[in-house]
DNA sequence: CGTCTATTTGAATGTACTCAAAAGCGGTGG
DNA sequence: CCACCGCTTTTGAGTACATTCAAATAGACG
């Protein structure tokens, strides 16, 4: 029984404990150890992953070896490869364990059955998917008008768990700048604090 | 009649004449001169437009009165401020016809009673979405791992047709980038070609 | 404690931006 | 049909934001 799987769910749309029966019965459970990898670019990515515990990030490695966060996720989210699920084509990008992971994951069939037997399962995964492009084109809309500051600034505030629990060096690439310039950044901005802090409330 | 849309519903779903009709009947066909504002920052978005001819753009305005287009479409594509319109709240996005411009347009209220009565149509759009995800997933990842030049080569191959029939400083912007630069890489660009092209069939 | 990785810091560099001016293009009216 | 107007694109010079590289410091884990 996955009371955050169901949550999560009933958030979105009203479920019976029976249809809730059979949506988890078509979920299997995997664990993952730290840094070990959930899927791979280049193989076809079969499951889509409701996070239990832990935390992930998916990203891709181009052509000069570098590597780019495209997301990142902790207890609650959902995260996979999701164009190569969606088109079950070999992927683009991997998706690995920040730390120990538990999922609950629905493989590509799993979920197809669903829409099947259950019309309320699609219109979830459907509301599910309008949530994730909604908030995508935020974040596009952030990284061509803000420079990094601003990015980081507005991170912290929006995902203050993903700040404190992911390693800098994943954010900093998930925000689109170098580990050096957002440890310069934190610098620059805490420093920032204290002055304002002295000024606001001089003794 | 709109062959184009029925042909856009048909490529993601099988759909009956009748079906058809009814999903014809929920919309509503709108004009658009040049320039004419489709929806507007600020307001609620109603619709969820197919474009039947011309082109529009979706853009944000930030702080210091710089435009950013967020997304660009023409005959045949998908385009509206999609967070304010599933939302139904305030959008931050414009929309804009590029030229005299006809849509097909679906209110909130039509899609909602669609997706009651017809099943069919809830899969065609959770199906629309999905693919526009996946799009945007892409997108993100060049933003990320591309420089400008390569951007743009990229953009020039997958939307020729974009590349034609939108005025430049649109597409830069599309691109994240300024219009003096995608000007100064379409030179260096046009260079490189014509040099390749004496290098390959030397008289 | 020692090793490995992450973060910090600084210097040099580069990619892309801003601003300004010139050139090009398209439409409209004389 | 040409001339002019407004807007887009081009071009160049100076600048800025962010990167890369390298070295030092700090943290985490066995």
């Amino acid at each position: 029984m996955s009371a955050l799987l169901l949550q999560s769910i009933r958030s979105l749309v009203p479920v019976s404990d029976d249809q809730w029966q059979r949506i988890e019965a078509a979920t299997q459970h995997r664990s993952f150890k730290k840094d070990e990898f959930i899927s791979r670019d280049g193989e076809i990515n079969r499951f889509t992953n409701f996070i239990e515990s832990g935390s992930l990030r998916v990203f891709h490695i181009d052509g000069d070896g570098q590597e780019r966060v495209i997301q990142l996720g902790v207890t609650g989210w959902w995260a996979s490869d999701f164009a190569s699920f969606t088109n079950q084509q070999p992927g683009l990008l991997h998706v690995q364990a920040l730390e120990a992971t538990e999922l609950r994951s629905f493989s590509y069939e799993a979920v197809h059955r669903l829409f099947e037997e259950l019309p309320v399962f699609e219109r979830f995964y459907r509301l599910l998917i309008q949530r994730a492009y909604a908030a995508f084109q935020n974040r596009m809309l952030q990284n061509l008008s803000m420079d990094a500051e601003q990015r980081y600034l507005q991170f912290r505030q929006l995902y203050p768990e993903l700040n404190e629990q992911i390693l800098q060096k994943h954010v900093a690439s998930y925000l689109g700048m170098s580990a050096e310039f957002l440890s310069k950044i934190k610098k620059r901005v805490y420093e920032l604090d204290k002055q304002q802090k002295r000024a606001t409330k001089p003794s």
